[in-house]
DNA sequence: CTCAATTCATGCGTGTACACACGATATCAA
DNA sequence: TTGATATCGTGTGTACACGCATGAATTGAG
């Protein structure tokens, strides 16, 4: 029977150094690890709020801002108001950035190589079904109802 | 076929949503959930010093100096000189840090449950293996070797 | 239409992640 | 023993993570 921490403590070992390696990659592009995530997330959506674009990443909207700064300043993405809702403002990489992401996607390639050779191929798809059933269970209510459960049996 | 980055960023999420359950779980106690680490590693290593305790958890060891700082403030750890390398300086839990410990390791436990019960039984030690096969990759060696090979072979 | 509740972005504060440079000590070689 | 090299902790700077508070704008109920 292993360690009923170890899982967390695996979870965060892992990602610590894919982040880790990550920044030391995208740092020759001027650019971060998350920076690159924001870029991915933007690529894919095209035109969204700042809200939605927190929400896909997925990060807290006041770190989306500070980031979306940041980026604006090198001219990578471009910021306007909202067509229709006054208190939005919408996100899009300008040309610059679509370039950029490109590079970033190469210069990103030889991580997701580590990580898909470092496991079986059929392990990958597993893996992220695991993942991504964890970060649901996490996100899906707050642990307040779980905690009340807990102490009632208690 | 999954999309390459998917497990990145499945990755991401997982560590990012169980550091904010982590998070709201222990500030009841007063500490993070990255203090909670560092003081789970302390609890396994007795006396360690600032570098070995870094690289165990794993983070950089400027960043668990800053940590120590605050846990010292707040009594649960207590700095002393090596007994042989005065460029050393020895780390451990005082009695009130073991006492708060224990605290936080059962206020965890709901996030721990969670975890496991969104997962089937057995998936559990191989998703722990997988991901610690993964860190172990990454941090190999640097990636320089790596991309040489790749253009090499582009 | 009006007013309360919600939603958006912003701004501030704290803690963590890391890189990098510095001084002090330790270690090993000549 | 002296001198080059490595290691430990410290301190600084930048970026991310988030919570919380504020103000402006939207939405929905009456």
């Amino acid at each position: 029977m292993t360690d009923k921490s170890e899982l967390p403590m695996a979870l965060r070992a892992a990602y610590l150094a894919l982040h880790r390696q990550s920044d030391a990659q995208f740092a020759k592009h001027g650019v971060t690890a998350d920076q690159f995530v924001l870029l991915a997330t933007l690529s894919r959506g095209n035109v969204l709020t700042q809200r939605e674009l927190a929400r896909r990443m997925p990060s807290d909207p006041s770190t989306v801002r500070a980031m979306l700064v940041l980026l604006e300043k090198q001219g990578l993405i471009l910021r306007d108001v909202h067509p229709s809702d006054s208190r939005a403002r919408t996100v899009a990489l300008t040309p610059s950035g679509k370039r950029k992401f490109r590079q970033l996607w190469n210069a990103g390639e030889s991580i997701r190589t580590i990580m898909f050779t470092a496991i079986e191929p059929d392990d990958a798809a597993h893996l992220v079904r695991l993942l991504t059933r964890i970060a649901e269970s996490l996100n899906a209510e707050s642990l307040y109802e779980f905690n009340q459960i807990q102490s009632r049996e208690a």
